[in-house]
RNA sequence: GCGCGCAUAGCUCAGUUGGUAGAGCGCUUCGUUGACAUCGAAGAGGUCUAUGGUUCGAGUCCAUAUGCGCGCACCA
């Protein structure tokens, strides 16, 4: 033995030892015994993207739980996987088309989707590698991909399922569309961000007498042209008898009513609104409620169209400079407010502004599909850790928005939806789904289709991530509903609160049984590490330098349950020098071992030391377990770090020191039968570090996954 | 506006059945004779944000206040 652990001497070979041994597969005989326990997690499957980063090595808080459980003797699935992760996934690879020169636009669409298909191989193949070094105890031959024909195929049965009982529905709304990135999104993409703007008061003169004019207040003037009413508080006294009145809005010179609705407070502005239903959420809203027609002014390549008369082409921006040029030149401008603090939807992933965009997509009707999850959550058929988030999940699940699930990308699941041209032609626009692609039309069953070439949001095919996989791999009668998800509160409403909506849709059973949230990983100031701050620290370097083990430490150590980490390198330090102590404490056990072999004098009295140390590790040992069953991991893990280190090395072993050394062997025997124990009790942390001093003593075949030591059957 | 979290040693943080305050780093002093200097010994350093309440007893439970962080919603 080395006189300091060396990691890198080892984990490769362990890993590798750990999955030709098949330590982390199911054992297909012993998965029919139902004496056993069955303890499941399905790792949240990583975007087949990019390289793993520090959140990602959060993970090792389900290998923990599964290294736990194995050691329990229960029969055990960690089951690996990996996201196409669409929308994610074409902008990084198009990130990659701009450095080249090129963009989506010069290729037809197969042909994106197959060099996307390249792309994310071999990312997928660099990012599983990545997870073996962290130690991950995943059974690697049920390893599933978000496009694995058999799931996109579970996809497709639960949009049709949902499409047959009317909770998924196409329909004309405003959704929020990112013109630079091509596709609308969800609510829940949707970033706001604080700005100040200007907010343009403008006068649009009465049809009845041209030089009387209501003056509207509005940050958007080159909508202008897609008004079809002006709208006042019908208790306004200013204005009240005003409603029913035309104005004319300018350059079109439509005439349009003045309308009264409560919605419009007095104080902001003029108390006078423009509504423009094509480009507002609230105008949408009054619009359909006063019956007003949409008219849209500019496209989806964010380009004014025909209805704005002289400024067709322009982009927004622009349009909106010249057209409020245009009102000054006109005397039209009665004054602009400079400083509007204001707050603007922008798209999550490139920043830019995002347009509320009249359009047709597919929605999920979400109600009837949180009600029952809510139940179930409620009741605690899903339990949350900590507590406090079962509040939060609850509150998503009140205030969720119908989804939609459409996406205007090449890369993803496509949908499979048809719609009938004839009922197009007769106006009635008829859709229907099917799993496999029609010969004809289910509608008239003469026409010839059209496709959707839409694909699904992402969460879509992810919600559906514990059913999909377990169905697929016939292991769903033995492991579904799965024991815990694990994964971060960052992703509650996008992730775990759907997999609660549509497990529950499709199997009517809760898709697990615990979610299990861990915090987001900061640096040691709290920043939030971004590329952007310089501050991203790269968990493969952290594990040539220190370990996986140090690593994996450092993100346990001290951390309070579903708090964010606060990560610094001193902190890998620290758990590199735990490793190492765990080393030396085997390495004195085992040359002493050695060297009274030879001297064979011992010394039977056994005493009080003994006793003491015997008891101290009892009673921890009956905390160890409170805490593990309770998912107090940094608990446990901090308990056996300061036992093991600051009792059992600096206390009891200085004491004993002096009568191993001199070969009394029953001594040394209790200590090497505390210190094995511990190392069982510590390999779901540190996993390889302990399996490598178990070797030592154990011999190179025997692994301690294997070992049998009753310690663990909680006596 | 609604909701959540945090406030403990110089710094970063642990501390869930309420029972004499912990770790890491940093600091002071000392120690390298075969477990480990990726170490050990001794020590300094805390009215556990404030006020009130429950209790024999509160860092821990309740209420209010202050400060900080975060999420969500609205905004013409």
């Amino acid at each position: 033995m080395d006189k300091n652990y060396q990691p890198a001497k080892f984990e490769n070979q362990i890993y590798e030892d750990w999955v030709r041994n098949r330590l982390f597969e199911i054992d297909p005989v012993r998965l029919k015994k139902k004496k056993k326990k069955y303890f499941s997690i399905i790792l949240p499957p990583p975007n087949a993207n990019a390289d793993l980063h520090l959140g990602h090595a959060m993970y090792v808080y389900e290998d923990i739980m599964i290294r736990y459980h194995l050691l329990l003797g229960d029969q055990v699935l960690w089951l690996p996987g990996a996201d196409h992760a669409g929308f994610e996934t074409q902008f990084v690879f198009e990130k990659h088309l701009k450095k080249q020169g090129k963009s989506r636009f010069d290729f037809d669409s197969e042909t994106l989707y197959r060099m996307i298909w390249e792309f994310v191989i071999e990312n997928k193949s660099r990012m599983e590698n990545q997870l073996r070094r962290l130690g991950f105890a995943l059974a690697w031959s049920k390893k599933k991909f978000t496009l694995d024909e058999d799931i996109v195929k579970i996809v497709y049965e639960t949009f049709k399922k949902l499409f047959d009982k009317g909770l998924v529905y196409r329909d004309e709304k405003l959704i929020n569309y990112c013109v630079g990135c091509g596709t609308s999104f969800s609510d829940l993409e949707v970033v706001y961000k604080e700005e100040v703007t200007r907010l343009y008061y403008i006068r649009y003169s009465f049809a009845s007498r041209k030089d009387d004019y209501l003056t509207v207040a509005t940050t958007r003037p080159e909508t202008l042209f897609g008004d079809v009413a002006v709208a006042v508080n019908p208790k306004d006294r200013r204005y009240h008898d005003l409603i029913s009145q035309e104005v004319i809005i300018p350059f079109v010179e439509r005439r349009v009513r003045v309308i009264g609705d409560d919605f419009v407070d007095p104080d902001f502005g003029t108390g006078v609104v423009k509504i423009t239903p094509a480009h507002d959420f609230k105008d949408f809203e009054i619009g359909k409620k006063h019956n007003l027609p949409l008219i849209r002014v500019f496209d989806f390549d964010g380009r004014l169209n025909k209805h704005t008369d002289e400024f067709e082409g322009l982009s927004i921006f622009k349009a909106r400079k010249l057209v409020v040029q245009k009102l000054k030149d006109r005397n039209l401008i009665e004054k602009i407010d400079e400083n509007y603090h204001h707050r603007i939807a922008t798209c999550y992933k490139c920043g830019k502004i995002l347009e509320p965009l009249p359009k047709e997509q597919w929605f999920v009707r979400v109600k009837p599909l949180t009600a029952k999850a809510k139940k179930f959550v409620e009741e605690e058929k899903i339990k949350i850790i900590p507590r406090r988030f079962k509040k939060i999940v609850l509150w998503w699940l009140e205030n969720f928005k119908d989804w939609n699930i459409s996406r205007q990308l090449v890369w993803g699941i496509k949908i499979p939806a048809y719609q009938c041209q004839l009922s197009l032609k007769e106006n009635s626009n008829r859709w229907f789904v099917s799993l496999e692609k029609p010969k004809k039309c289910q509608v008239c069953g003469q026409c010839t289709l059209i496709e959707d070439t839409d694909t699904f949001d992402t969460w879509f095919s992810s919600a559906q991530w514990p059913y999909a996989t377990l169905k697929t791999l016939g292991l769903f009668k033995y492991f579904y509903p799965t024991s815990v998800m694990e994964t971060g509160y960052d992703i509650l409403p996008w992730w775990v609160a759907r997999m609660i909506m549509l497990g529950i849709f499709y199997t009517d059973k809760e898709p697990f049984k615990v979610v299990y949230l861990h915090g987001l990983v900061r640096d040691k100031s709290g920043q939030k590490m971004s590329k952007s701050k310089g501050n991203v620290i790269n968990p493969m370097e952290m594990i040539d330098k220190y370990g996986a083990d140090a690593l994996r430490g450092a993100l346990v150590f001290e951390v309070g349950a579903g708090s964010d980490v606060f990560f610094s390198e001193e902190k890998v330090i620290t758990m590199r020098n735990f490793c190492n102590k765990i080393w030396n404490i085997g390495r004195f056990i085992y040359l002493n071992q050695v060297g009274n072999l030879k001297q064979q004098e011992f010394n039977q009295d056994v005493d009080q030391i003994l006793i003491n140390l015997e008891n101290e590790f009892r009673k921890n040992r009956a905390k160890y377990f409170r805490f593990m069953d309770g998912y107090r991991f940094s608990q446990a893990f901090g308990l056996l770090y300061s036992f093991l280190w600051h009792r059992l090395a600096d206390v009891y072993l200085e004491q004993l020191k002096k009568k191993i050394i001199s070969g009394n062997i029953v001594a040394l025997e209790a200590l090497k039968k505390i210190y094995l124990e511990c190392l069982l009790m510590l390999h779901p942390f540190l996993p390889f570090v302990t399996e490598v001093v178990w070797k030592f003593f154990h011999g190179e075949k025997k692994s301690i996954l294997r070992s049998r030591l009753k310690i663990f059957k909680k006596e």
